[in-house]
DNA sequence: CTGGATCCATGTTGATACTG
DNA sequence: CAGTATCAACATGGATCCAG
């Protein structure tokens, strides 16, 4: 996002306004709303996200808690355990974030009847 | 998103736990959340779109402005003059979720400091 | 148990050219 | 002005195998 002429949202920073996009990016991954939400009530391991997240593929749950730790969002605590032990938990940052989505969450229930009539109607008319 | 297991952000209906992400994945768009930003302050015209969120290409403002009206939350509507004119506008759907993204920058702005902090210290430990 | 590394199919984006 | 069509480059997701 470069060069964009009457900033409203993003007039806050410079910097704030490719964060944003970046946020929104990671948030846009395909699990990374779902492991911010089952991290909700506390850490998890690994594998209890991954059946919890379920059919989340390891890889795509590594990169998922890796972008997320890398953001500051979730923490990652090693247990040098046999066998090994991995907790993930929620920021501060990533709370608040988690919020948020269910901010997205309460209009998707508050509109879901306008968006799939829209959908409909529009599937006819095309 | 299917098979997930313990439902909390979802739990609404089965739905609306498709929709969501359907909706992230909308705003998650390269351009979508600058269009409905754009749009703020009332309608606008095609090519004024493309300037304004500049450097969007046409093929890609197509797309999003496609898949926003699609979800009911622009419309579109068309002045049979020539050269032709459509304006696109924020629909109460639109104006909502786009109040949901400020939410989003106000988060951003927020906790700024903590991502980049977040951001640096991993790229140096890795 | 917790991942990293690799291969592969698919989807998404951008550049470009063309149309009513 | 307001798009659509096509193609090539790239990113993303899933499956699988391997390792500390």
């Amino acid at each position: 996002m470069t060069n964009v002429a009457s900033e409203k949202v993003f007039e806050e920073t410079a910097e704030s306004c490719g964060l944003i996009r970046d946020v929104l990016a990671l948030i846009g991954e395909k699990w990374s709303v779902i492991v911010l939400d089952q991290l909700r009530d506390g850490p998890l391991r690994f594998n209890e996200l991954r059946r919890a997240a379920a059919p989340v593929t390891q890889r795509m749950l590594s990169g998922s808690l890796r972008g997320l730790e890398r953001d500051g969002l979730i923490t990652r605590t090693v247990y040098p355990t046999v066998p090994p032990k991995v907790e993930y938990e929620l920021t501060e940052a990533g709370r608040a974030l988690n919020s948020l989505v269910y901010g997205v969450a309460g209009w998707a229930d508050r509109y879901l009847p306008t968006v799939t009539a829209s959908r409909t109607s529009y599937q006819e008319t095309r």
